[in-house]
DNA sequence: CAGTATCCTAACTGATACTG
DNA sequence: CAGTATCAGTTAGGATACTG
């Protein structure tokens, strides 16, 4: 097995997460921040409103739930449609990069969500937050 | 198709990740925080010393590998292992858990890294760290 | 080598109040 | 309803110096 002589270029060209410079590193913060898993891992479900995204993200202010959601959109994960009426009506649903991201993120959570018990009942775990 | 009727106790034990309370919350947290995806990442590929992790990683600071590495641990993700020589040889590795969670962030982190032109494209795309 | 201690700044975060 | 503006507190994060 031959390792590859890499140069910072070739890091940033390739993609690699790893050199700091890389702009993968941007998305990968975007779409694992605290509130950007949620978001995602919310609007699997389909197209929802900013109300409802914030009334199930159980603690989400509405700075960052709306901060959240200017980032992915952004970032070309989340597409949001505007409807002219009054009371105002905005949708936010996932773009295809979105959905393969969120499918992503959905499975690590349900891994974390059903292995809870395991992982409290480690000696080792922590109370912490 | 009926809806369950959540209450508050019902998620958490559930290890609801949308409620603000529960446990999976800062789990989650934790490994999707910006190092611990990166730390949870290059020790897939085997035990690593302090100094390797550090050098693979671009950017990371003393500090946050450290801090990073506590949390890990005490999570029960990573296994620290003092050899008692001098100069000191500290070998992290996953454990099972850790292995778990890792490959579920790697399947989301090699899709961004292999899509990333894809979403630079994007007329959207932002360029913000 | 593998950290810890200290200091400092910038960024994140939430609460509240306000707007179209 | 769907946000923005402002403010204040907390935490994340980096640089440097130091220790066993």
């Amino acid at each position: 097995m031959t390792m590859t002589p890499d140069t910072l270029t070739d890091r940033l060209e390739r993609g690699d997460v790893m050199a700091a410079q890389c702009p993968s590193r941007a998305l990968l913060r975007h779409v694992t921040s605290q509130w950007g898993v949620l978001v995602l891992t919310v609007l699997r479900r389909g197209t929802l409103r900013y109300s409802e995204i914030r009334h199930r993200i159980g603690g989400i202010s509405e700075k960052m739930l709306a901060q959240t959601l200017r980032t992915l959109e952004s970032d070309g994960f989340v597409s949001r449609t505007v409807h002219p009426v009054v009371p105002p009506h905005v949708d936010y649903r996932l773009t295809a990069a979105g959905q393969e991201v969120a499918g992503r993120i959905a499975d690590l959570v349900d891994w974390i969500e059903g292995n809870l018990g395991l992982l409290l009942s480690s000696d080792t775990a922590s109370l912490e937050g």
